[in-house]
DNA sequence: GTGATGGATTAGACACGTCTAAAGATCATC
DNA sequence: GATGATCTTTAGACGTGTCTAATCCATCAC
């Protein structure tokens, strides 16, 4: 049994690794709120359990045990997510954090009942692929926009989950998933771009925000 | 803000006031399967926060305050114990440790739309009140089994919801929320009695059981 | 009243998760 | 390969919630 904490912890070093190729100690404090030495300690208690390798200085690196483990995390929010929004009519900026608090509740009987519920769905509403299960994820081939190049026209497939901010800047553009828009330009210097919504104005996005934009050709 | 640990006291405390006359420390301990010098202390600390009374050596009170947030928390409990029943599927008698879990995700809005969701209902799967959004109870008009007299026809109107074992023996002698039963006899020397389900063989229950089933005239 | 009894409280300890401050590594740059 | 910047870890402390053991209190039988 894991306690909080521990899944937290765990659910950050997951994401981490998916998002870029490491998980460093301080993005996974600032990503907890919390501080470098808490999750050193936490990474060691984690490493101990056989949910990950710890090398002190280098890095971390999920064991299948862990990798397991953070896919039936994110399989829970995901669900819940997707619950919130179609069953309980919530917007889909709104249910990161209640979905943060029910995932934690950990039952399988539970978990799979409301997977039927919902119809086995294969994506939550930010878009991103709910695993199944045995923790398998139905990949889109999708990729950032960040990595893409002026003239492309493109879909908006997916959000990354935990910047609510993104989604509610994207809001206010008229951007949704499933949304269109053309790149216009890029630039070099800072990497930000230039987007047009199909039915709206222009407006410029950072690097930092095009990173976490998944797109897909339209 | 409470901590989980302080509402699982809390909760204790307006179970126990509501089923008797007082909240004994030992009884609070017992049910929360915990020591009486721990719940001492979350006592006094509650007190501070303005939840209860607490006359050291004599014992504890509500206030207005506490008892409101044990109603939300009564409330939270058996709207998701209604929706895994009537939504996910799970048996009445298996809902209560999910339940449990899930009444400490604390979001008004969340606990609304689920009660809009469910159709705003009355009484939860066990045949127990469900406050509403203000921490009003509409009650029924039932008795304990424990207080009737031989003779009685009566019907099953709720079945305390703390006790997973009561709900299972029930089941296992044909007897759910609504069905009918005959009082026997009632033996006044331990105050167990024989009761006897419509359609099923008569049989005997404690002072303890009688004292948990809710029922009301046939 | 006096004692016995049983529940309640206090005192002191401990586990856990967090923090700050200090020390240890790594790496880019000169 | 020394230096400084930055990140990581360690050492030691603290708050919280729990426990055990000892003490305190109310009450009931005599």
């Amino acid at each position: 049994m894991l306690t909080r904490s521990e899944e937290d912890h765990l659910k950050a070093v997951y994401a981490l690794l998916q998002d870029g190729d490491s998980a460093l100690t301080k993005d996974i404090a600032q990503r907890l709120r919390t501080k470098a030495s808490s999750v050193t300690d936490m990474l060691k208690k984690l490493a101990e359990k056989g949910l990950l390798k710890h090398e002190p200085y280098y890095g971390v690196k999920l064991t299948a045990k862990g990798r397991s483990h953070a896919l039936q995390l994110v399989r829970r929010h995901r669900l819940w997510e997707t619950f919130l929004v179609q069953h309980l009519g919530f917007g889909w900026d709104e249910v990161h954090e209640l979905a943060e608090q029910l995932e934690h509740v950990a039952n399988d009987k539970l978990t799979d009942r409301l997977d039927d519920h919902l119809g086995k769905p294969a994506f939550d509403p930010h878009g991103d692929p709910i695993p199944d299960r045995q923790g398998r994820i139905r990949e889109r081939k999708t990729l950032r926009l960040s990595l893409c190049k002026a003239g492309q026209v493109l879909r908006i497939a997916a959000v990354s989950e935990t910047t609510d901010g993104l989604l509610r800047l994207l809001d206010s553009k008229g951007l949704r998933i499933g949304s269109q828009l053309t790149v216009q330009e890029v630039h070099a210097f800072d990497g930000s771009m230039d987007i047009k919504p199909k039915n709206g104005a222009a407006f410029s996005v950072s690097k930092e925000v095009s990173h976490h934009l998944q797109v897909e050709p339209a």
